[in-house]
DNA sequence: AACTATTTATAAGA
DNA sequence: TTCTTATAAATAGTT
């Protein structure tokens, strides 16, 4: 309109657009103005920018909510049910895809196989093979990484123990005598009190299932014995 | 702003005053559908004229209660109902649900398991060898139930072959000739052409990975009959 | 609704 | 952001 004419078209230039914006923000608001004092008309305005800033225009003399609730009057419910429509929508979709995530999970504990082919739950036993090798894996290390972390609390508890009793004359400086604090730490860290279900691990590490589980099988000796 | 300029004020004459409503209303429009395309703002216009008719301009591809919303939530007024409310929070709720889900799903691909001790390792992995082993059962149950099928429509397909060539007397009656025949249904059946899957499968069924070198037609027969 | 003289809005540059 | 100004666009009054 003014040094040119321009196109009708997003204004690609970031600092260009936001000056037109507000230049032409204005000009719109000037204009509402206009006529509302020319014809007496109701207005209202609400603008959010590209950046999200939010600017208004209210015809004097009335509330936001007066005139949208005059408007909600004349539209009838239709606004409104269209908005409900698209949420209604919006968490069917949600609700479908949990239906499947669900299921998925379902088969990967074993059960509703029914609809699988041989090809498809062929597919599905290798992949649980691999991932089950990958937990005990982790599994294996975490138990490391929990014994060292314990190994060092029990040593420095130890040492704290030793000179304690040593300042207090107690005992000889050589003496060992600390068993008890063994078992309860170790119970502890593993979580367990009922040994038997770890040693199962150990004594039948190719139980129905084999595998081939890099270090997994010599991690667990060696783990079992630092117990 | 042509043919004289005119004072900003309440236009006395009735005609007058609607005809500069329609006009000027359309310019509004005009320039808020430019602004919109310009600087990709989004702008929401009610207009209601001194005769109580109601005209509206809005951004496209939004609704109404959109921006009102979003204008609700800037200048803090509270004027929605509860349903609304309820819904946004059920949307949500299935969204976490959702999450939540696809976390357990990728634990149990062996993913995402740093968070987990020792004793969550230990019982993922526990119900995932049983689960392993329902699938891997119900696969050679599917396999058994597909050979069944597939020789019950290759002893028919027989029979019907046979009478037919009798009918034509082009053999012997008691003459066996069909063994093309056998590989193409087999094949079929089991969806796969590469027959060194499956007899891996019978013959390392520990290690997925080794595969031999079989894959004659009569080494596949075999197996196929074992199984 | 169309026309058009004029006012107003504004794009580009400072 | 604000100002300037040449030019595009809007529109008041008319037909």
């Amino acid at each position: 309109m003014a040094r040119g004419k321009i196109q009708i078209k997003k204004i690609e230039n970031q600092t260009n657009r936001q000056v037109t914006y507000s230049k032409r923000r204005n000009g719109l608001f000037k204009k509402a103005n206009e006529l509302t004092v020319l014809c007496e008309a109701t207005v209202s305005i609400i603008m959010i920018s590209g950046a999200g800033k939010l600017h208004e225009f209210l015809t004097p003399g009335i509330t936001t909510k007066e005139i949208y609730d005059r408007f909600q009057r004349t539209e009838g419910v239709d606004v409104w049910a269209k908005q409900y429509q698209k949420m209604q929508e919006e968490l069917q979709s949600y609700s479908d895809i949990n239906r499947e995530l669900q299921k998925d999970i379902r088969q990967r504990m074993g059960d509703l196989l029914e609809g699988l082919s041989f090809h498809e739950l062929h597919n599905l036993e290798q992949e649980m093979q691999n991932s089950v090798k990958v937990i005990r894996e982790r599994k294996y290390k975490k138990l490391e990484n929990d014994l060292n972390t314990t190994n060092k609390k029990y040593r420095n508890a130890k040492v704290v123990h030793r000179s304690l009793l040593q300042e207090l004359d107690l005992i000889p400086k050589d003496e060992p005598h600390y068993g008890l604090i063994d078992n309860g730490e170790y119970n502890n860290v593993l979580g367990y009190n009922d040994d038997s279900r770890i040693l199962a691990l150990r004594l039948n590490p190719c139980q129905p299932n084999r595998h081939g589980g890099a270090g997994s099988g010599s991690g667990s000796c060696v783990t079992y014995a630092l117990l």
